[in-house]
DNA sequence: CGGTTTTGACCGGCGC
DNA sequence: GCGCCGGTCAAAACCG
C-alpha cells in the first residue's frame, strides 16, 4: 500500500548507493504519474491509480491495490546535482512540465555546472506489482527481450512509439523478490503524454502530490 | 491492413 | 583476439 510516503520513498543511487531525502522523492515521483491511455494491455492498471494509492493516507484499501511503489533511484547523473534542482532535467517528459510546474519553479534548475552530459538520463523505480506493464500514459513498443545474467527473469525493452521520440524503458522483475517489478526509463520525451495529468496539488505537510484530474482545463464537461 | 509482438541474429563494449 | 554480455535490429507472426 502506501509504502511510498514521505518515509518509504528513498532515492537510491544504484551505483554509488547514495540516498537522498525522501521529501524530494515525493516530489519527483509525481512527475511520472500521468493517467490513462493505455495502448495495448487492457489489464494494465493505470499509473495514476498507483499514485492515488501511494499518496492516499494509509487507509485500508477495499479494492486491494495491486502494486506499491517501493523505491526508485536515479542513474547517470551526479546525485548532488540531481537533488539540487536538476530533477526536472532528469525527468523524461512533458507531463512533468505540466504536473509539477510549480515544484519545478520552486527549485529552479541551475544550468548544469558540468559540461553537457550525454542525454542519457535514467530513472528507475521498483514497484510491487503483479503485472509488469505499468500504464504511465505513454505508448510503448516492445523491441527486445533478453535474459540477463544473474537473474532468472527476462528483461524487456520498450521504446516510445511516438515518432521522433526515442525514449526507452526496460522492465524486469526483481530477481530477489519476484513480486517487484523494476522499471527503468531512459531519455526525455520530446512530446506530451497522450494523457497528461493536468492537475496536481501538493500537500503542504507531507509534500506529497495528489492528482486531481486528468483532463485539460476547459475540456471538462 | 497497419501497428505491435516475438524471437533469433547481430553488434559493440569490455575484460581477460 | 576472443568470448561474454547487454542492447538493438528486423523479419515474420500476430492481432484488432
Amino acid at each position: 500500500m502506501a509504502a511510498v510516503g514521505a518515509h518509504a520513498a528513498v532515492y537510491h543511487h544504484p551505483v554509488s548507493g547514495l540516498s537522498a531525502p525522501a521529501g524530494d522523492a515525493a516530489y519527483s515521483m509525481s512527475s511520472y504519474f500521468s493517467h490513462g491511455g493505455s495502448s495495448t494491455s487492457s489489464s494494465a492498471s493505470s499509473f495514476s491509480a498507483a499514485l492515488a494509492a501511494a499518496t492516499t493516507p494509509p487507509l485500508p484499501d477495499p479494492s486491494g491495490s495491486q502494486f506499491d511503489i517501493s523505491e526508485f533511484f536515479f542513474d547517470d547523473a551526479p546525485p548532488a546535482a540531481v537533488f539540487n534542482g536538476a530533477p526536472t532535467a532528469a525527468l523524461p517528459d512533458g507531463a512533468a512540465a505540466n504536473a509539477t510546474r510549480s515544484a519545478a519553479e520552486a527549485v529552479p534548475a541551475p544550468a548544469p555546472a558540468a559540461v553537457e552530459r550525454p542525454r542519457t538520463e535514467r530513472i528507475a523505480f521498483r514497484t510491487k506489482s503483479e503485472i509488469e506493464i505499468l500504464d504511465d500514459g505513454y505508448k510503448w513498443r516492445k523491441y527486445g527481450k533478453k535474459s540477463v545474467k544473474n537473474s532468472p527473469n527476462p528483461r524487456n525493452y520498450y521504446r516510445c512509439s511516438t515518432e521522433g521520440c526515442n525514449v526507452k524503458k526496460r522492465v524486469e522483475r526483481d530477481k530477489d523478490d519476484p513480486s517487484y517489478v523494476v522499471t527503468t526509463y531512459e531519455g526525455t520525451h520530446n512530446h506530451v503524454s497522450p494523457s497528461t495529468v493536468y492537475y496536481a496539488s501538493q500537500d503542504a505537510a507531507s509534500g506529497r502530490f495528489f492528482v486531481a484530474g486528468t483532463q485539460p482545463p476547459g475540456s471538462l464537461n
